[in-house]
DNA sequence: CACAAAATAGACAGATCTGTATATTTCTGT
DNA sequence: ACAGAAATATACAGATCTGTCTATTTTGTG
């Protein structure tokens, strides 16, 4: 086997554009609703350029979740690690990134729940990539949980995962930035409650 | 004004039948996904029965969560009446008919959510019809919060709401209605902290 | 029964969507 | 410069979607 394989290539430009376009697109307004021209109107692509580096719509929304829950898992970690060492601190951590995302202007709520309630049968891709990510997060923050020897981290983990994904639904639903603090909040009491 | 206005009539039996019809489908599949015609075949209704008595799809959408708006705010406050008369443990049981829903068979996940990740548009009439129902339901956790004496009852009433919608985003992804529990005890710690 | 309101069937316009086919041009590495 | 890979423009098939129009039939109420 040759270095150059045989598909066009594991990433290029071209794919790169497309995934960041098509993100940037179904993010703000949903999946169905954006068609595929649309995207390549946006990015200045070839509909046979798209189709050459994926199989289907399906396939490509899969991918730019995928692509965008290593990029986001990666800036969490950032903020994690900014948090200094304190395991609790760390966990609340992520909460304050929370903050971040909900005050940029270009926030529209979450792309994976979106996908969720989009693609509703078990085997769709992007539910599959959605409930990946959901679930390497709920993995992180359990990771924390039980760094910092609190009672029933794996419940723990979810429990703050509801607060994240119930805040986010929220902070798009009425545009209101200020939810994370108060979801931040809320994680404190329950981390408290977990102390042994 | 006669009792009997120009209108097709307030309500009709066709016309609860297309709201019934289109909530199942819409709420199993999407908004989307799902073309008035697939409603109407299900229903057994004439296309233009349909568009007698709403003006488009999203019409019939909004009406149909405003419908099931009343029928569970309904159903929730039974569950809180049947709760007895202390504060706390009324709030604790909209958890508990939560967890009747998580476990109800045909369980999809929450069509208000979907809503509003599918119309994305401050205007649209899907997304307005989510954010009352939210809100109203808020505003009954924020009354009792306030019945029971808690601290800021605003604010823990978003809070709760943050558990609920969470909890409902993963147990419609994981398909696994003890969610329902794990987010009543967490709400119970929100609950304790917020004592005076 | 008779009359008006409600519902029906079916065709249709017009738009949109995904994915394919083809022939041509641009880019890239040696 | 040249060969092969990548991207392009364009057209198109086939399906689907919302909403409308018309003519007919059913239904409910006096």
């Amino acid at each position: 086997m040759s270095p150059a394989e045989n598909i066009p290539a594991p990433t290029s430009a071209k794919r790169e554009l497309l995934l960041e376009t098509a993100w940037a697109l179904f993010c703000q307004n949903g999946y169905r609703a954006v068609g595929i021209d649309t995207v390549l109107a946006k990015a200045g692509v070839a509909k046979m350029t798209l189709y050459n580096h994926f199989d289907s719509k399906e396939d490509l929304i899969a991918a730019a979740m995928a692509k965008k829950s290593g990029e986001i898992l990666a800036g969490i970690e950032d903020v994690i690690a900014a948090a200094g060492k304190s395991p609790e601190r760390r966990l609340l951590a992520v909460f304050d990134w929370l903050a971040g995302w909900f005050g940029s202007k270009d926030f529209t709520g979450c792309a994976f729940i979106k996908a969720v309630g989009e693609y509703t049968v078990a085997g769709d891709k992007p539910r599959e990539a959605a409930t990946a990510y959901k679930q390497a997060l709920q993995n992180r923050l359990q990771a924390l949980a039980t760094e910092a020897g609190l009672k029933a981290p794996a419940v723990l983990a979810r429990q703050l995962m509801f607060l994240i994904d119930g805040a986010t639904v929220h902070a798009d639903m009425k545009a209101d930035a200020t939810f994370a603090a108060e979801a931040r909040a809320a994680a404190k009491s329950l981390i408290e409650a977990a102390r042994p």
